[in-house]
DNA sequence: GGAGCAATCTTATCAATGTCAAGATACTTG
DNA sequence: CAAGTATCTTGACATTGATAAGATTGCTCC
Protein backbone atom coordinates (compact mmCIF):
# COMPACT_ATOMS: atom_id res chain seq x y z
CA UNK A 1 0.00 0.00 0.00
CA UNK A 2 1.79 3.34 1.06
CA UNK A 3 5.07 2.23 0.23
CA UNK A 4 7.50 5.21 -0.93
CA UNK A 5 8.56 3.44 -4.22
CA UNK A 6 11.28 4.98 -6.20
CA UNK A 7 9.88 7.58 -8.26
CA UNK A 8 9.84 6.82 -11.94
CA UNK A 9 11.55 8.41 -14.91
CA UNK A 10 10.43 12.13 -16.00
CA UNK A 11 8.17 11.21 -18.88
CA UNK A 12 5.75 9.33 -17.41
CA UNK A 13 3.69 9.11 -14.20
CA UNK A 14 4.56 10.72 -10.88
CA UNK A 15 3.65 8.05 -8.57
CA UNK A 16 1.94 9.60 -4.94
CA UNK A 17 -0.42 11.21 -7.23
CA UNK A 18 -3.32 11.94 -4.93
CA UNK A 19 -1.58 14.78 -2.25
CA UNK A 20 0.21 16.53 -5.24
CA UNK A 21 -3.32 16.87 -6.46
CA UNK A 22 -5.19 18.05 -3.85
CA UNK A 23 -2.12 20.49 -3.06
CA UNK A 24 -2.48 21.77 -6.36
CA UNK A 25 -6.08 22.00 -5.85
CA UNK A 26 -5.84 23.65 -2.60
CA UNK A 27 -3.36 26.40 -4.26
CA UNK A 28 -5.80 26.40 -7.52
CA UNK A 29 -8.97 27.11 -5.45
CA UNK A 30 -8.13 30.21 -3.97
CA UNK A 31 -6.48 31.48 -7.15
CA UNK A 32 -9.99 30.87 -9.10
CA UNK A 33 -12.84 30.01 -6.85
CA UNK A 34 -14.80 27.83 -6.11
CA UNK A 35 -16.38 27.39 -8.60
CA UNK A 36 -13.83 27.98 -11.30
CA UNK A 37 -11.94 25.28 -10.85
CA UNK A 38 -11.30 22.74 -12.93
CA UNK A 39 -10.24 19.18 -12.78
CA UNK A 40 -7.91 19.81 -15.79
CA UNK A 41 -6.28 22.79 -14.78
CA UNK A 42 -5.53 20.77 -11.54
CA UNK A 43 -4.07 18.11 -13.75
CA UNK A 44 -1.96 20.29 -15.89
CA UNK A 45 -0.22 21.94 -12.85
CA UNK A 46 0.92 19.06 -11.58
CA UNK A 47 2.04 17.77 -14.92
CA UNK A 48 -0.19 14.90 -15.59
CA UNK A 49 -2.93 14.30 -18.09
CA UNK A 50 -6.26 15.23 -17.68
CA UNK A 51 -7.80 12.23 -16.75
CA UNK A 52 -5.16 10.93 -14.38
CA UNK A 53 -7.17 12.13 -11.32
CA UNK A 54 -9.73 9.10 -12.07
CA UNK A 55 -7.59 6.86 -10.92
CA UNK A 56 -7.27 8.50 -7.35
CA UNK A 57 -10.42 10.12 -6.90
CA UNK A 58 -14.32 9.12 -8.20
CA UNK A 59 -14.97 12.26 -9.80
CA UNK A 60 -14.51 15.93 -9.11
CA UNK A 61 -16.93 16.51 -6.56
CA UNK A 62 -14.90 13.52 -4.52
CA UNK A 63 -11.75 15.72 -4.94
CA UNK A 64 -13.07 18.85 -3.59
CA UNK A 65 -15.40 17.16 -1.39
CA UNK A 66 -11.72 15.53 0.20
CA UNK A 67 -10.40 19.23 -0.41
CA UNK A 68 -13.49 20.42 2.14
CA UNK A 69 -13.04 17.91 4.78
CA UNK A 70 -9.61 18.58 4.94
CA UNK A 71 -10.99 22.28 5.49
CA UNK A 72 -12.87 21.29 8.56
CA UNK A 73 -9.99 19.01 9.70
CA UNK A 74 -7.49 22.30 9.97
CA UNK A 75 -10.75 24.53 11.20
CA UNK A 76 -10.95 22.10 14.23
CA UNK A 77 -7.44 22.20 14.74
CA UNK A 78 -7.31 26.08 14.95
CA UNK A 79 -10.36 26.35 16.73
CA UNK A 80 -8.38 23.54 19.49
CA UNK A 81 -5.44 25.72 19.50
CA UNK A 82 -6.86 28.95 19.86
CA UNK A 83 -9.56 27.13 23.09
CA UNK A 84 -6.36 26.15 24.68
CA UNK A 85 -3.99 28.84 24.26
CA UNK A 86 -6.76 31.30 24.88
CA UNK A 87 -6.39 33.84 28.45
CA UNK A 88 -8.16 32.05 30.54
CA UNK A 89 -11.63 34.05 30.56
CA UNK A 90 -12.16 34.86 27.08
CA UNK A 91 -11.48 31.13 25.53
CA UNK A 92 -14.91 31.11 23.40
CA UNK A 93 -13.88 34.70 21.98
CA UNK A 94 -10.56 33.60 20.78
CA UNK A 95 -12.34 30.28 19.35
CA UNK A 96 -14.21 32.57 17.17
CA UNK A 97 -12.05 34.93 16.02
CA UNK A 98 -9.90 31.73 14.96
CA UNK A 99 -13.01 30.76 12.95
CA UNK A 100 -12.83 34.30 11.57
CA UNK A 101 -9.51 33.96 10.72
CA UNK A 102 -9.21 30.54 9.04
CA UNK A 103 -12.18 32.30 7.04
CA UNK A 104 -10.40 35.34 6.00
CA UNK A 105 -7.05 33.18 5.12
CA UNK A 106 -9.07 30.39 2.78
CA UNK A 107 -12.13 32.39 1.97
CA UNK A 108 -12.20 30.10 -0.70
CA UNK A 109 -12.13 27.21 0.53
CA UNK A 110 -14.30 28.08 3.07
CA UNK A 111 -17.21 28.66 0.35
CA UNK A 112 -16.18 25.03 -0.61
CA UNK A 113 -16.82 24.10 2.96
CA UNK A 114 -20.47 25.30 3.01
CA UNK A 115 -21.02 25.05 -0.65
CA UNK A 116 -23.74 23.80 -2.78
CA UNK A 117 -21.94 20.88 -4.25
CA UNK A 118 -22.64 18.65 -1.05
CA UNK A 119 -25.87 17.14 -0.78
CA UNK A 120 -27.46 14.04 1.02
CA UNK A 121 -26.83 12.06 -2.71
CA UNK A 122 -23.39 14.02 -3.55
CA UNK A 123 -21.69 13.96 0.38
CA UNK A 124 -18.78 12.06 1.10
CA UNK A 125 -17.75 10.11 3.92
CA UNK A 126 -14.69 11.57 5.11
CA UNK A 127 -16.46 14.94 4.20
CA UNK A 128 -19.32 14.54 6.53
CA UNK A 129 -16.96 12.55 9.29
CA UNK A 130 -14.55 15.70 9.40
CA UNK A 131 -17.58 17.82 9.78
CA UNK A 132 -19.38 16.00 12.46
CA UNK A 133 -15.22 16.18 14.32
CA UNK A 134 -15.31 19.88 13.75
CA UNK A 135 -18.76 20.34 15.48
CA UNK A 136 -17.42 18.18 18.14
CA UNK A 137 -14.90 19.87 18.99
CA UNK A 138 -16.42 23.27 19.22
CA UNK A 139 -19.11 20.94 21.90
CA UNK A 140 -16.17 20.25 23.99
CA UNK A 141 -15.41 24.28 24.39
CA UNK A 142 -18.78 25.14 24.71
CA UNK A 143 -19.17 22.01 27.24
CA UNK A 144 -16.13 23.15 29.15
CA UNK A 145 -16.84 26.92 29.39
CA UNK A 146 -20.45 25.77 30.63
CA UNK A 147 -18.76 23.25 32.92
CA UNK A 148 -21.15 20.74 32.05
CA UNK A 149 -21.08 17.45 30.18
CA UNK A 150 -20.59 17.58 26.37
CA UNK A 151 -23.79 15.79 25.96
CA UNK A 152 -26.09 17.99 28.40
CA UNK A 153 -28.94 19.55 26.85
CA UNK A 154 -27.83 22.94 27.54
CA UNK A 155 -24.11 22.37 26.06
CA UNK A 156 -26.24 21.27 22.53
CA UNK A 157 -28.59 23.94 22.53
CA UNK A 158 -25.23 26.88 23.50
CA UNK A 159 -22.89 24.67 20.57
CA UNK A 160 -25.38 25.04 17.93
CA UNK A 161 -26.12 29.00 18.70
CA UNK A 162 -22.84 29.76 18.97
CA UNK A 163 -21.89 27.55 15.72
CA UNK A 164 -24.50 29.31 13.86
CA UNK A 165 -23.81 32.84 15.33
CA UNK A 166 -19.52 32.41 14.64
CA UNK A 167 -20.55 30.88 10.96
CA UNK A 168 -23.06 33.43 10.34
CA UNK A 169 -20.98 36.38 10.79
CA UNK A 170 -17.83 34.45 8.91
CA UNK A 171 -20.67 33.97 5.95
CA UNK A 172 -21.34 37.44 6.11
CA UNK A 173 -17.90 38.80 6.02
CA UNK A 174 -16.56 36.24 3.28
CA UNK A 175 -19.54 37.38 0.92
CA UNK A 176 -18.82 41.04 1.36
CA UNK A 177 -22.31 41.45 2.82
CA UNK A 178 -21.29 43.31 5.86
CA UNK A 179 -20.16 46.87 3.97
CA UNK A 180 -17.25 49.51 5.91
CA UNK A 181 -17.63 47.20 9.41
CA UNK A 182 -14.97 44.74 8.94
CA UNK A 183 -11.22 45.29 8.18
CA UNK A 184 -10.03 46.82 10.91
CA UNK A 185 -9.87 44.55 13.79
CA UNK A 186 -11.61 41.31 13.95
CA UNK A 187 -11.50 41.17 17.68
CA UNK A 188 -13.33 44.06 18.35
CA UNK A 189 -15.71 43.44 15.76
CA UNK A 190 -16.59 39.79 17.10
CA UNK A 191 -16.70 42.14 20.57
CA UNK A 192 -18.92 44.29 19.37
CA UNK A 193 -21.55 42.11 17.66
CA UNK A 194 -21.97 40.14 20.40
CA UNK A 195 -23.02 43.00 23.14
CA UNK A 196 -25.10 43.67 20.33
CA UNK A 197 -26.52 40.28 19.97
CA UNK A 198 -26.82 40.57 24.11
CA UNK A 199 -28.60 43.55 23.78
CA UNK A 200 -30.82 42.03 21.68
CA UNK A 201 -31.74 39.17 24.40
CA UNK A 202 -31.46 41.38 26.76
CA UNK A 203 -34.63 43.85 24.87
CA UNK A 204 -36.49 40.62 24.73
CA UNK A 205 -36.62 39.32 27.60
CA UNK A 206 -37.75 43.16 28.75
CA UNK A 207 -41.08 42.51 26.19
CA UNK A 208 -41.37 39.52 27.67
CA UNK B 1 -41.64 49.80 -23.52
CA UNK B 2 -43.88 47.76 -21.87
CA UNK B 3 -46.32 47.76 -24.26
CA UNK B 4 -48.02 43.95 -24.86
CA UNK B 5 -47.73 43.93 -28.67
CA UNK B 6 -49.50 40.93 -30.24
CA UNK B 7 -48.80 37.27 -29.70
CA UNK B 8 -46.07 36.09 -32.27
CA UNK B 9 -47.33 32.92 -35.01
CA UNK B 10 -46.22 29.80 -33.00
CA UNK B 11 -43.18 29.09 -35.24
CA UNK B 12 -40.88 31.56 -34.16
CA UNK B 13 -40.13 34.05 -30.47
CA UNK B 14 -42.57 34.21 -28.19
CA UNK B 15 -42.36 38.27 -26.75
CA UNK B 16 -41.94 39.20 -23.29
CA UNK B 17 -39.13 36.26 -22.40
CA UNK B 18 -37.34 37.77 -19.55
CA UNK B 19 -39.69 36.96 -16.95
CA UNK B 20 -40.38 34.11 -18.44
CA UNK B 21 -36.83 33.15 -18.17
CA UNK B 22 -36.55 34.01 -14.52
CA UNK B 23 -39.56 32.27 -13.93
CA UNK B 24 -38.52 28.93 -15.77
CA UNK B 25 -35.14 29.28 -14.08
CA UNK B 26 -36.61 30.04 -10.83
CA UNK B 27 -38.68 26.26 -10.64
CA UNK B 28 -35.77 24.80 -12.32
CA UNK B 29 -33.30 26.09 -9.99
CA UNK B 30 -35.31 23.89 -6.78
CA UNK B 31 -35.23 21.29 -9.17
CA UNK B 32 -31.57 20.72 -9.89
CA UNK B 33 -29.67 22.69 -7.83
CA UNK B 34 -27.77 25.62 -8.11
CA UNK B 35 -24.56 23.96 -9.73
CA UNK B 36 -26.76 22.09 -12.35
CA UNK B 37 -28.68 24.77 -13.10
CA UNK B 38 -28.30 25.38 -16.69
CA UNK B 39 -29.25 27.93 -19.59
CA UNK B 40 -29.94 25.93 -21.91
CA UNK B 41 -32.29 23.64 -19.52
CA UNK B 42 -34.42 26.92 -19.09
CA UNK B 43 -34.74 28.15 -22.27
CA UNK B 44 -35.47 24.29 -23.66
CA UNK B 45 -38.25 24.64 -21.14
CA UNK B 46 -39.47 28.20 -22.49
CA UNK B 47 -39.69 26.43 -25.94
CA UNK B 48 -36.86 28.80 -26.94
CA UNK B 49 -33.49 28.22 -28.62
CA UNK B 50 -30.55 27.92 -26.51
CA UNK B 51 -28.90 31.62 -27.20
CA UNK B 52 -31.99 33.68 -27.13
CA UNK B 53 -31.86 34.62 -23.31
CA UNK B 54 -28.55 36.53 -24.15
CA UNK B 55 -30.61 39.20 -25.72
CA UNK B 56 -32.10 40.07 -22.43
CA UNK B 57 -28.99 38.67 -20.28
CA UNK B 58 -25.62 39.43 -20.51
CA UNK B 59 -24.74 36.15 -19.10
CA UNK B 60 -25.26 33.17 -17.04
CA UNK B 61 -24.48 35.09 -14.04
CA UNK B 62 -26.30 38.09 -14.84
CA UNK B 63 -29.53 35.81 -14.88
CA UNK B 64 -28.70 33.78 -12.26
CA UNK B 65 -27.75 37.13 -10.38
CA UNK B 66 -31.67 38.33 -10.65
CA UNK B 67 -32.91 35.27 -9.72
CA UNK B 68 -30.96 36.12 -6.16
CA UNK B 69 -31.91 40.14 -5.94
CA UNK B 70 -35.33 38.80 -6.73
CA UNK B 71 -34.58 36.28 -3.25
CA UNK B 72 -33.62 39.14 -1.63
CA UNK B 73 -36.57 41.36 -2.57
CA UNK B 74 -39.16 38.48 -1.28
CA UNK B 75 -36.87 37.65 1.63
CA UNK B 76 -37.76 41.31 2.70
CA UNK B 77 -40.88 41.22 2.24
CA UNK B 78 -41.22 38.45 3.85
CA UNK B 79 -39.34 39.48 6.96
CA UNK B 80 -41.40 42.81 6.89
CA UNK B 81 -44.57 41.07 7.09
CA UNK B 82 -43.83 38.41 9.91
CA UNK B 83 -42.46 41.61 12.10
CA UNK B 84 -45.80 44.01 10.86
CA UNK B 85 -48.23 40.70 11.67
CA UNK B 86 -46.17 39.53 14.93
CA UNK B 87 -47.83 39.64 18.37
CA UNK B 88 -46.60 42.35 19.83
CA UNK B 89 -43.72 41.17 22.20
CA UNK B 90 -41.41 38.72 19.81
CA UNK B 91 -41.70 40.25 16.70
CA UNK B 92 -37.91 39.94 16.09
CA UNK B 93 -38.18 36.27 16.70
CA UNK B 94 -41.43 36.41 14.00
CA UNK B 95 -38.98 37.41 11.70
CA UNK B 96 -36.22 35.11 12.84
CA UNK B 97 -38.85 32.12 12.01
CA UNK B 98 -39.85 34.08 8.51
CA UNK B 99 -36.01 33.86 7.43
CA UNK B 100 -35.73 30.09 7.99
CA UNK B 101 -38.95 29.21 6.40
CA UNK B 102 -38.12 31.06 3.55
CA UNK B 103 -34.99 29.34 3.14
CA UNK B 104 -37.00 26.09 3.89
CA UNK B 105 -39.28 26.85 1.62
CA UNK B 106 -36.18 27.83 -1.35
CA UNK B 107 -33.35 26.36 -0.27
CA UNK B 108 -31.44 25.93 -3.81
CA UNK B 109 -32.21 29.87 -3.52
CA UNK B 110 -31.08 30.19 -0.97
CA UNK B 111 -27.87 29.31 -1.45
CA UNK B 112 -27.48 31.14 -4.66
CA UNK B 113 -28.27 34.60 -2.58
CA UNK B 114 -25.28 33.61 -0.68
CA UNK B 115 -23.67 31.66 -3.12
CA UNK B 116 -20.02 32.03 -4.39
CA UNK B 117 -20.62 33.03 -7.66
CA UNK B 118 -20.74 36.98 -6.95
CA UNK B 119 -17.76 38.09 -6.18
CA UNK B 120 -16.66 42.24 -6.66
CA UNK B 121 -16.23 41.56 -10.23
CA UNK B 122 -19.01 39.62 -11.06
CA UNK B 123 -21.85 41.25 -9.32
CA UNK B 124 -24.63 43.02 -10.74
CA UNK B 125 -26.64 45.87 -9.15
CA UNK B 126 -29.63 44.72 -8.94
CA UNK B 127 -28.29 42.13 -7.14
CA UNK B 128 -26.21 44.76 -4.70
CA UNK B 129 -29.23 46.71 -4.32
CA UNK B 130 -31.77 44.10 -3.21
CA UNK B 131 -29.00 42.66 -0.22
CA UNK B 132 -28.82 46.54 1.10
CA UNK B 133 -32.89 46.70 0.94
CA UNK B 134 -33.27 43.40 2.73
CA UNK B 135 -30.70 44.48 4.89
CA UNK B 136 -31.75 47.80 5.36
CA UNK B 137 -35.19 46.22 6.42
CA UNK B 138 -33.53 44.25 9.07
CA UNK B 139 -32.18 47.26 10.57
CA UNK B 140 -35.55 49.06 10.90
CA UNK B 141 -36.78 46.18 12.94
CA UNK B 142 -34.18 45.88 15.09
CA UNK B 143 -34.12 49.87 15.51
CA UNK B 144 -37.92 49.84 16.27
CA UNK B 145 -37.48 46.96 18.62
CA UNK B 146 -34.57 48.60 20.53
CA UNK B 147 -36.27 52.04 20.44
CA UNK B 148 -33.94 53.82 18.56
CA UNK B 149 -32.54 55.47 15.55
CA UNK B 150 -31.88 53.05 12.17
CA UNK B 151 -28.39 55.10 12.03
CA UNK B 152 -27.47 54.56 16.13
CA UNK B 153 -24.31 52.25 16.61
CA UNK B 154 -25.89 50.31 19.02
CA UNK B 155 -28.57 49.72 16.12
CA UNK B 156 -25.61 48.90 13.89
CA UNK B 157 -24.21 46.22 15.85
CA UNK B 158 -27.78 44.70 16.74
CA UNK B 159 -28.42 44.57 13.29
CA UNK B 160 -24.98 42.91 12.46
CA UNK B 161 -25.37 40.63 15.65
CA UNK B 162 -29.06 39.42 14.59
CA UNK B 163 -28.20 38.69 10.97
CA UNK B 164 -25.31 36.68 11.84
CA UNK B 165 -27.05 34.69 14.38
CA UNK B 166 -30.25 33.95 11.84
CA UNK B 167 -28.01 34.02 8.62
CA UNK B 168 -25.71 31.40 10.56
CA UNK B 169 -28.82 29.11 11.59
CA UNK B 170 -30.69 29.40 8.34
CA UNK B 171 -27.19 28.53 6.58
CA UNK B 172 -26.54 25.02 8.72
CA UNK B 173 -30.33 23.78 8.41
CA UNK B 174 -30.21 24.35 5.03
CA UNK B 175 -27.12 22.51 4.35
CA UNK B 176 -27.90 19.63 6.67
CA UNK B 177 -24.95 20.12 9.32
CA UNK B 178 -27.59 20.10 12.25
CA UNK B 179 -28.82 16.73 12.25
CA UNK B 180 -31.50 15.31 14.47
CA UNK B 181 -32.43 18.86 15.95
CA UNK B 182 -34.55 20.23 12.99
CA UNK B 183 -37.54 18.81 11.23
CA UNK B 184 -40.33 19.35 13.91
CA UNK B 185 -41.11 22.51 15.36
CA UNK B 186 -38.97 25.47 13.95
CA UNK B 187 -40.08 28.26 16.59
CA UNK B 188 -39.28 25.66 19.42
CA UNK B 189 -36.22 25.19 17.62
CA UNK B 190 -34.96 29.13 17.05
CA UNK B 191 -36.27 29.62 20.80
CA UNK B 192 -34.15 26.95 22.66
CA UNK B 193 -30.83 28.10 20.15
CA UNK B 194 -31.97 31.82 21.55
CA UNK B 195 -31.49 30.78 24.80
CA UNK B 196 -28.09 28.61 24.38
CA UNK B 197 -26.74 32.22 22.95
CA UNK B 198 -27.91 33.78 25.72
CA UNK B 199 -26.92 31.31 28.64
CA UNK B 200 -23.54 31.56 26.64
CA UNK B 201 -23.28 35.48 26.77
CA UNK B 202 -24.51 35.56 30.90
CA UNK B 203 -21.52 33.15 31.30
CA UNK B 204 -18.72 34.82 29.71
CA UNK B 205 -19.93 38.02 31.19
CA UNK B 206 -19.63 36.27 34.47
CA UNK B 207 -16.12 34.78 33.77
CA UNK B 208 -15.33 38.38 33.04
C1' DG C 1 -49.88 50.92 -46.45
C1' DG C 2 -45.06 50.03 -47.41
C1' DA C 3 -39.83 50.83 -46.84
C1' DG C 4 -36.49 50.77 -43.60
C1' DC C 5 -34.74 49.86 -39.14
C1' DA C 6 -34.06 48.08 -34.68
C1' DA C 7 -35.17 44.50 -31.60
C1' DT C 8 -35.64 39.77 -31.17
C1' DC C 9 -34.89 35.04 -32.17
C1' DT C 10 -32.50 31.09 -34.71
C1' DT C 11 -28.96 28.32 -36.59
C1' DA C 12 -24.21 27.15 -36.93
C1' DT C 13 -20.01 26.98 -34.47
C1' DC C 14 -16.21 27.00 -30.95
C1' DA C 15 -13.65 26.27 -26.67
C1' DA C 16 -13.72 24.39 -22.14
C1' DT C 17 -14.97 20.83 -19.15
C1' DG C 18 -16.29 16.24 -16.91
C1' DT C 19 -16.09 11.62 -17.98
C1' DC C 20 -15.41 7.04 -20.17
C1' DA C 21 -12.91 3.42 -22.92
C1' DA C 22 -8.90 1.37 -24.54
C1' DG C 23 -4.12 1.05 -24.78
C1' DA C 24 0.69 1.92 -22.91
C1' DT C 25 3.99 1.89 -19.10
C1' DA C 26 5.79 1.00 -14.50
C1' DC C 27 5.72 -1.67 -10.25
C1' DT C 28 5.10 -5.96 -7.66
C1' DT C 29 4.94 -10.65 -6.80
C1' DG C 30 5.45 -15.37 -7.93
C1' DC D 1 12.24 -13.20 -15.43
C1' DA D 2 7.20 -13.67 -16.49
C1' DA D 3 2.72 -12.29 -15.44
C1' DG D 4 -0.50 -9.48 -13.40
C1' DT D 5 -1.97 -5.26 -11.35
C1' DA D 6 -1.79 -0.48 -10.48
C1' DT D 7 -1.00 3.73 -12.70
C1' DC D 8 -0.92 6.89 -16.39
C1' DT D 9 -1.80 8.36 -21.39
C1' DT D 10 -4.25 9.17 -25.62
C1' DG D 11 -8.56 9.54 -27.93
C1' DA D 12 -13.11 10.46 -27.88
C1' DC D 13 -17.91 12.06 -26.57
C1' DA D 14 -21.72 14.84 -24.44
C1' DT D 15 -22.82 19.04 -22.12
C1' DT D 16 -22.42 23.72 -21.48
C1' DG D 17 -21.44 28.78 -21.92
C1' DA D 18 -20.62 31.91 -25.39
C1' DT D 19 -19.98 34.31 -30.10
C1' DA D 20 -21.08 35.39 -34.98
C1' DA D 21 -23.99 35.74 -38.72
C1' DG D 22 -28.36 35.31 -40.72
C1' DA D 23 -33.66 35.18 -40.42
C1' DT D 24 -38.03 37.09 -38.63
C1' DT D 25 -40.95 40.30 -36.34
C1' DG D 26 -42.84 44.62 -34.96
C1' DC D 27 -42.36 49.61 -35.02
C1' DT D 28 -41.76 54.05 -37.07
C1' DC D 29 -42.01 57.41 -40.32
C1' DC D 30 -43.13 58.85 -44.80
Amino acid sequence: MAKPAKRARDTYHVGNLAPQLLAAARTLLEEVGPTKLSLRAVSERVGVSATAAYHHFQNRNELIGQLAAQGFSELARALQHAYNDGSGLDKLRAGSLAYLHFARSNPALYQLMFGPEFTEQTMIPALQRERLAAFGELKRMVADTLGQGPDSSDVRKASVAAWSYTHGLTSLVIHGLLPGSVESSDAHFVDRTIEGFAALVKQLRRNH
